[in-house]
DNA sequence: GCCGTTTTCGGCCCGACTGTTTTCAGTCG
């Protein structure tokens, strides 16, 4: 039974929450927790590539003991450490650790003086006002405990960054507003153009005497106040959604800036930068001694420890570091630079818009050619499009092409991978399209193996253009199929096949690591709306973010390049 | 537990808010 990197995440997140109840030292702590965020983000399984003959250890932040603890838990499938933490530490405490304002002293101090170990015990000793007489507890506490434990079932998980950003652009409109505040930004994970967002940040710039916490608190959408101060405020909108607000002083906006934007991680090993160059990075400034010598902008942060700006999708301590001090981070691809898009849906299967229609909306939105890609019939599949509606549908590009100017429309299909890595159209029907898109759309729970070969196989059809949301993922509905990515990646450079970075804002697939080790591996990326709708060529914004996140600057997009070139990238699909 | 152009031992990012306390610990971001 393979162990995969999440699992061998999740366990030294828990022993990182076992070590804290029983009052380890933080660092140590903080070592297993970044060992855990580590394994997690990375590309590959950790289990196969120590089959290869990997050495964990060469990982940042694992040195022998993780990296033995690593091969202990690929090969057994447990952890001894892990067993005998769970049998000294009482069972259900860590559970309390998920309630805010309950760390690991807290329910130490609860657990000890009123033997309470369940989210259960707390809510019974709670009813009954018995918290209140554990030392450094009081009424407040108490109060403050009780919602809590009320809003911990309806407490809101991340939500995507198009929801988020509804509620950030109301937010950032009604705090500009305020007079005397000079500027706004959202910060955050939403900053960092991550696929989910689990609370909004926001950076204030705002001289003293500028009561910002109290517009806040009188926004509408407020529906509680957990903090609120001169400097720093929080609450919780009707939606569930937290928001976190920042002011400072006008000459420390950048600063401020930087910091909220995160991720914790990166912050951290800035800092730790600074350190070492005799510097303190903190939210208002960079300081050497008691000057303090930037902090306006992000740039001037950066540069005052000796680094170029580093773009907030980078910010993930993925390596930015080294590739700034080396001067070699990626100069990375803007939507602007997207010449086209290859793939999109009519109303002739199942879009909402007229192929007229969905052109205009393409050309509206900068494109300057699209690929229509309707359904192909098989089994099981509504509207699909049979050979005649196919015909069809030539015969109307053809048409259209030939009377709309400033776009062109390529002609192709979205057609199934089906289980045994064929394509659910023969050859001979292929053969007169532009482009061919292949789409994983059933059978997802293949072993990994016959999920691997199907890809391979699929890869392997002299037709095939571009292998469309590779992982079949759906953000928090469905898994990503398990697949060997590095076999798929390196067959479909040798064909080659463009890989899509689907930009459906539930699905941008392949993420953010794949699609940067799609790319090292030489892939071309295709970032793709897969438009149903006309509006939906807004979501090419979201793709590019992604693609920013694995680090691609327009070279490694195929559609960043003109027409002719894109015509042949995929026609020399078409030669092997 | 990790790590090293100061170090193989002794460090490890930094500050705001809250509540229970009279000077600070805990939690969070």
């Amino acid at each position: 039974m393979p162990v995969h990197n999440d699992e061998i995440a999740t366990a030294f997140d828990e022993i990182a929450d076992l070590l804290s109840l029983s009052g380890e030292n933080q660092f140590r702590i903080r070592a297993y927790r970044r060992a855990a965020q580590t394994v997690r983000a990375l590309p590959e399984e950790l289990a196969a590539r120590i089959a290869a003959g990997f050495d964990p250890d060469r990982l940042p932040g694992i040195g022998a003991d993780l990296a033995g603890k690593i091969r202990e838990f690929v090969a057994s499938g447990h952890c001894k450490s892990l067993e005998a933490l769970r049998r000294s530490v009482p069972r259900g405490l860590r559970e309390m650790l998920a309630l805010p304002d309950i760390g690991p002293q807290r329910a130490r101090a609860l657990y000890e003086a009123l033997g309470i170990h369940s989210l259960a015990d707390l809510k019974e000793s709670l009813d009954h006002h018995r918290i209140r007489r554990v030392p450094h507890f009081g009424t407040r506490l108490e109060e403050r405990l009780r919602k809590s434990l009320e809003a911990l079932g309806e407490r809101s998980h991340r939500v995507s960054w198009n929801v988020a950003d509804g509620y950030a652009q109301g937010l950032r409109r009604f705090l500009a507003a305020i007079p005397g505040v000079a500027q706004v930004e959202v910060a955050g994970s939403y900053r960092r153009g991550r696929e989910t967002v689990g609370d909004l940040d926001l950076v204030v710039a705002a001289p003293a005497g500028v009561d910002v916490d109290r517009a806040l608190r009188s926004y509408d959408e407020v529906a509680a106040v957990l903090a609120s101060g001169r400097t720093r405020s929080s609450v919780v909108l009707r939606s569930g959604l937290q928001v976190d607000v920042r002011v400072v002083p006008p000459a420390s906006f950048g600063a401020a800036l930087y910091y909220f934007t995160g991720s914790k991680a990166h912050n951290i090993r800035l800092r730790t930068i600074a350190v070492a160059k005799g510097l303190k990075v903190n939210e208002y400034g960079v300081y050497r001694g008691r000057n303090r010598i930037a902090g306006e902008t992000e740039e001037s942060v950066l540069g005052a420890v000796g680094l170029p700006y580093i773009a907030p999708e980078l910010r993930e301590d993925r390596g930015e570091f080294d590739a700034a001090s080396a001067r070699h981070l990626p100069d990375l691809v803007t939507r602007e630079q997207l010449t086209g898009d290859l793939h999109a849906h009519t109303r002739a299967t199942d879009g909402n818009a007229s192929l007229e229609e969905m052109v205009d909306a393409a050309r509206r939105a900068g494109l300057r050619y699209l690929a229509i890609t309707d359904h192909s019939k098989y089994l099981g599949a509504v509207h699909g499009l049979d050979a005649t509606g196919l015909s069809r549908q030539i015969d109307q590009i053809d048409e259209l092409n030939a009377r709309v100017r400033g776009i062109r429309v390529l002609k192709g299909i979205e057609v199934d991978v089906l289980e045994d890595g064929s394509l659910a159209l023969p050859d001979p029907a292929l053969a007169r399209l532009d482009l061919v898109v292949g789409a994983v759309h059933s059978q997802f729970a293949l072993s990994r193996r016959k999920q691997t070969d199907r890809l391979l196989r699929a890869l392997d059809r002299p037709y095939l253009s571009v292998l469309a949301h590779p992982t079949a993922r759906l953000i928090d509905q469905r898994a990503p199929i398990d697949c060997d990515w590095s076999q798929v990646f390196r067959r479909a450079e040798e064909r080659p096949c463009l890989l899509e970075l689907n930009a459906q804002p539930d699905r941008l697939d392949l993420d953010d690591v794949l699609a940067r080790e799609a790319a090292a591996s030489g892939v071309l990326i295709s970032i793709a709306s897969d438009a149903h709708r006309i509006e939906d060529f807004a979501f090419l914004d979201g793709g590019v973010r992604q693609a920013r996140r694995a680090w691609l600057s327009a070279s490694a997009i195929a559609n960043t390049r003109p027409l002719g070139e894109v015509r042949r990238l995929l026609r020399r699909t078409f030669l092997k």
